[in-house]
RNA sequence: GACAAGGUGGCUGAAUGGUCAAGGCAAUGGAUUGCAAAUCCAUCAUUUAUGAGUUCGAAUCUCAUCCUUGUCUCCA
């Protein structure tokens, strides 16, 4: 199903911070690289949304029929605290705070990175490459950007000559920012500085002896800098020039910056074809932190386990939470956020879940081809989720008046609107439904199904102590009993 | 201080020049119900941080001010 040719999906390119149409390079294919996190801590929620973002873009992107080719990589070297010259590699702080391994420390967060991604159903992405698995590609790298003059060793380290390459490229164009300002803004350097100029970046550093990662190199043992990584893997498995680069907001400078010219720099053209960030969340309003408090982990939403928040919420709610606002916003989470969020996502579900149920007739009352070409067109408008999720529920309204005897629809308008709402839901947005109903054990159903009759055998009777008896036990079991036309149905949330 | 993204109803969050400013949640009235819940119908921002300007027309463009988030710089 190659849908791509009926729709013209249009994306907001950081580049030229303009909506442009999407054109892959090659037609059919579409190659993305997401930069991934850095394994020295568990996953923060706001990278969480970031990932989640991508994947629901990954998600639409297939479903259009392309073949996608998602690399999201995993840094597990290199990230420096900081750019100065004690700058210390995260992952390597780590390990000595807690007087075990790099790969120890590597190891149990990319687990934890994947198990969070796994409960918020996010798609394995084609190729998870890390950068210790890279290390030849980056040395590589660096001499090309040696021999065309753009870097200069120093001391065993080498930097990216900045002020050098701005001279035939442009250094700043996605951030925005211009050379010559951040010269002015910047103190003179230190004596012992090795590089020329404060802008300078490492692409490689020094290791020096008490360092415990480090790699034999042309210019001696060391280790690569951070933005390296992404521009050698990104390269390597989608091209020179390819598709999309995303990540989140706070990565667009230096670290996107910094790909731009080193691609630049040794290829001697643009790397990439539309950039794409993702916007930050934020908790009650201000940005999270771990020293003030104001944090809360994955974990802790989905177990209830937190200070923050009255409850514990599905990671389904939060996902469908995060859905329901643009991926370009500032996404603020709140406790009243995301209970709205939970009434909205069972309301949906409950109404999916009655769809196959629904009566047909010879007429539909609904415009299910006109209602879902507005559904492509909120997702081709550069992934609008929010609009897309408005549209679902204005056939959760029908599906509720057809339920209810008060509209019709055809049995092929019916096909077509289960279909689709369950591609949309399902297949792009990446919602599970978790309602409890859903894997209904025969017993429970039996069960149910007992209660139900004896509670309206005491309401014949006008026995009504009995009858409230069952339904508010039952309510403070978790288990809601919905009084219909068609008789009693139940659900447990 | 510089750059970037923003500031929309009680909460959340769409809409970037064109009649009434989506949707979700909450709220109010009605239908339904033994009473509720669920569901349906109706109501719910003369107004988009503030001030000024451009325009026949602005939430949307321009300028100024205030505020939020991110990055850099400074500081440490």
């Amino acid at each position: 199903m190659q849908l791509y040719k009926d729709q013209t999906l249009r994306v907001h390119n950081s580049l030229t911070g303009k909506k442009e149409v999407f054109q892959p390079i090659n037609e059919g294919h579409v190659g993305m690289y997401v930069c991934g996190p850095t394994v020295y801590s568990n996953v923060h929620l706001g990278n969480c949304r970031t990932f989640m973002s991508f994947d629901m873009i990954f998600r639409y992107f297939k479903h259009l029929g392309y073949k996608v080719r998602y690399v999201r990589n995993i840094t597990d070297a290199g990230h420096l605290e900081n750019d100065a010259d004690d700058g210390e590699d995260k992952i390597a702080k780590k390990a000595k705070l807690e007087q075990i391994e790099p790969m120890e420390v590597v190891q149990r967060y990319t687990v934890d990175f994947h198990n969070t991604l796994q409960q918020f159903n996010l798609l394995p992405p084609s190729i998870e490459p890390t950068a210790t698995g890279h290390i030849i590609e980056q040395i590589e790298i660096i001499k090309e950007i040696l021999e065309k003059g753009y870097a200069y060793e120093a001391n065993g380290s080498v930097y990216f000559d900045v002020i050098k390459f701005n001279k035939d490229h442009e250094y700043g164009k996605l951030s925005g920012r211009k050379l010559e300002d951040m010269i002015a803004n910047t103190r003179e350097l230190t004596a012992q500085d090795e590089k020329r100029n404060p802008q300078d970046f490492a692409l490689w550093k020094k290791a020096e002896p008490q360092h415990i990662m480090r790699w034999p190199s042309p210019w001696g043992d060391g280790f690569p800098g951070w933005h390296l990584e992404c521009t050698a893997m990104s390269t390597k498995y989608l091209g020179e020039t390819f598709d999309i680069h995303g990540g989140g907001m706070d990565l667009k400078f230096p670290h996107h910056e910094c790909e731009i010219a080193q691609a630049e720099a040794s290829t001697g053209h643009a790397p990439v074809k539309y950039w794409l960030h993702a916007n930050m969340l934020t908790l009650n309003g201000k940005k999270m932190s771990k020293s003030t408090g104001n944090n809360i982990y994955p974990s802790e939403i989905i177990s209830g386990d937190n200070d923050i928040l009255s409850k514990a919420y599905s990671p389904a709610v939060v996902r469908f939470f995060m859905m329901q606002a643009h991926y370009t916003s500032i996404l603020d989470l709140s406790d009243d956020a995301l209970q709205a969020s939970e009434k909205g996502y069972n309301r949906l579900m409950e109404a999916m879940g009655n769809l196959d149920s629904l009566k047909t007739g010879s007429k539909s009352d609904f415009d299910v081809a006109g209602w879902k070409q507005k559904c492509y067109d909120a997702m081709n408008d550069d992934f609008n989720t929010p609009i897309l999720i408005a549209h679902l529920f204005d056939a959760v309204k029908h599906i509720n008046l057809i339920k209810e005897g008060k509209e019709n629809v055809t049995e092929a308008d019916k096909t077509e609107l289960e279909t689709t709402l369950k591609a949309f839901v399902y297949e792009v947005l990446g919602i599970e439904n978790q309602s409890l109903a859903k894997d209904d054990s025969n017993a429970l159903n039996g069960v149910m199904e007992l209660l139900i009759q004896l509670r309206n055998e005491a309401r014949a009777n006008k026995d009504f102590a009995t009858s409230d008896k069952i339904r508010d036990e039952l309510t403070a079991l978790g288990i809601q009993l919905k009084d219909g036309k068609e008789g009693t149905t139940f659900s447990i949330n």
